[in-house]
RNA sequence: GGCCCGGUGGUCAAGCGGCUAAGACACCGCCCUUUCACGGCGGUAACACGGGUUCGAUUCCCGUCCGGGUCACCA
């Protein structure tokens, strides 16, 4: 076979020089990993802390694992989150195609000019294609044997699927990561690896060694399982006579199981929830991305104690040397902090609009406010998804016992419950003005004139009126929502309770 | 199991030869208060272990133990 060695010094023109250049490339499975997304967000930070460019790169050379319509769950999450790319499938660049299935004469060509050049081989290997079928490739014991080019084109031209496979040389590989330091691993540790698979279509490692070189990537930043195939580059790159990019390998993010207490790397799998699965539950995508980035990342200096970091933020102050080595587990307690935290800061315009959802999910009746009760609910929640149980009682007064009027820091018991509700009816159906300070004013007033704590007046008020011991609000905001007249049913109901 | 990488409170973590070893979450008190929250104040809690090196080790080296990762025609 005849190399045409213009093609590639054509391809090697092409390669942006200067300035960093970073990518993440995600598989598409459907949804994104936490995992990733911290890595996505890394490597986003590490290209605009520099000014330079963010790449996306879609890497879907597993056929069997295709999920339609996983691409657009990659966009719509890293849109959410803010990761804009500046060269990516949709948006193009100089580089592309940014789709690895697209590239597939590329990475062909690339192990061919190995095979060339001696530094790799073909392999037939009759076990794997009988596997084919059933889609189970197994290890075969002697996978394949080194033929000679002639017998290997012989083959080639006859039409038999093959590998091509890359000679690992002896001896050791020393690589350097920007985290880690220097790793060296002894070469008999690696096997001789697949290149190009039986399908046409590369290996992993092979088209990621290719595409971050072709699209001129100056830091390769992934997931510190990859830090043992990383040696398997160097060879790759020393093969190809290419310099070698800056690693970047991140620790992995752990999660304590819930069931058994041990702690293991978080995957769908497992149940751990994806980024999806979280906004899905109610959190802020400006939160999961504060915290999910000081998850294995710290900042330094000045600065070393602030946690909350808005995107610009994060860009001016993320750096490589705070990436920590060792992995870190993922705390939803600690995310719950944080939505919260972004849940009250937000003006309660958009709170409203983010809560509404879920507060008609059990407030169906459209006479009770949604902006009131929303208003009420902002401090109040960790996750949106915590709204619906909160409010429930507005549509329907639960059942709920006579024990409740009984508070001991309010002062409260039967007796006392029924005569506070007793004295305020007449007050609150007196009342013309049903506004917050009105309703307010006049508990308030009656409190005083009986010569009891406010306490000791709300608290059977509010029982009455919400029927849990626990509320978003107190018994002034609650009727108030409520309304006058269903306000005096409730209190009705609630001293035909307290009566027996 | 081989190889690789880690090891500061329950969790996230600062520290980068000399500190009463930060801070945050969670937890526990107190204050505020119309319940619960929010907010404020305070508290409990850590350098895995054993050897070195050094005047001095959480910090450097070695071993042990523990944890994780990886050993695919998956990424």
């Amino acid at each position: 076979m005849a190399i045409d060695m213009k093609w590639f010094d054509e391809m090697e023109g092409r390669i942006p020089r200067g300035g960093v250049r970073t990518r993440f490339a995600p598989s598409p499975t459907g949804y994104m990993h936490v995992g990733n997304l911290r890595t996505a967000l890394y490597t986003y930070l590490i290209a605009r802390h520099a000014g330079g460019r963010f790449i996306l790169r879609i890497e879907d050379t597993d056929q069997g694992r295709l999920v339609e319509d996983a691409v657009d769950v990659i966009y719509a999450t890293m849109r959410r989150c803010g990761l804009t790319w500046d060269e990516g499938p949709d948006v193009g660049g100089p580089v592309g195609s940014y789709i690895q299935t697209e590239r597939r004469d590329f990475y062909k060509k690339y192990a061919e000019l190995l095979v060339e050049k001696g530094l790799a081989y073909y392999c037939f290997c009759d076990k794997a294609e009988s596997a084919e079928d059933s889609g189970n490739f197994e290890r075969a014991e002697d996978p394949c044997r080194a033929l000679s080019k002639e017998e290997a084109e012989a083959n080639v031209a006859a039409g038999r699927s093959y590998v091509i496979r890359q000679r690992i040389p002896e001896g050791t590989t020393t690589f350097h990561d920007a985290v880690y330091g220097d790793i060296t691993v002894d070469n008999a540790e690696l096997d001789d690896q697949i290149l190009l698979k039986s399908d046409g279509l590369p290996t992993y490692n092979f088209a990621n060694v290719v595409d971050d070189h072709l699209m001129g990537i100056t830091h390769v930043v992934r997931g510190a399982e990859y830090l043992s195939s990383a040696p398997k580059y160097n060879l790759l790159y020393e093969a190809f006579g290419w310099e070698i990019p800056t690693y970047v390998h991140c620790s992995s993010v752990m999660i304590n199981d819930p069931e058994t207490g041990a702690v293991r790397k978080m995957s769908k799998r497992h149940g751990d929830p994806s980024y999806e699965d979280l906004v899905a539950q109610g959190y802020l995508s400006h939160a999961v991305v504060n915290y999910v980035a000081l998850l294995g990342w710290a900042p330094h200096g000045d600065i070393a104690e602030q946690e909350f970091f808005t995107m610009d933020e994060l860009i001016a102050a993320f750096d490589i040397a705070g990436i920590s080595k060792s992995p870190s587990a993922f705390d939803m307690e600690k995310l719950n902090y944080f939505n919260a935290n972004y849940l009250r800061g937000l003006s309660p315009e958009e709170f409203a609009r983010e809560a509404e959802p879920w507060i008609r999910r059990t407030v169906k009746n459209e006479a009770y406010d949604a902006a009131a009760i929303a208003a009420l609910l902002q401090a109040r929640c960790e996750r949106l998804s915590d709204i619906p149980e909160k409010v429930d009682f507005f549509d329907a007064l639960p059942e709920y016992g006579a024990d409740l009027y009984t508070n001991k820091k309010s002062k409260t018991n039967s007796e006392v419950s029924l005569e506070m509700l007793k004295q305020t009816a007449p007050v609150l159906s007196g009342l013309d003005d049903w506004s917050q300070d009105s309703i307010h004013g006049a508990l308030v007033g009656l409190a005083e004139k009986l010569g009891v704590k406010n306490a000791t007046l709300m608290w059977p008020l509010r029982i009455a009126a919400a029927g849990k011991a626990v509320t978003p609000g107190g018994a002034v905001e609650i009727c108030r929502i409520l309304g006058k007249d269903e306000t005096l049913r409730r209190m009705e109901l609630g001293m035909e309770k307290l009566n027996g």
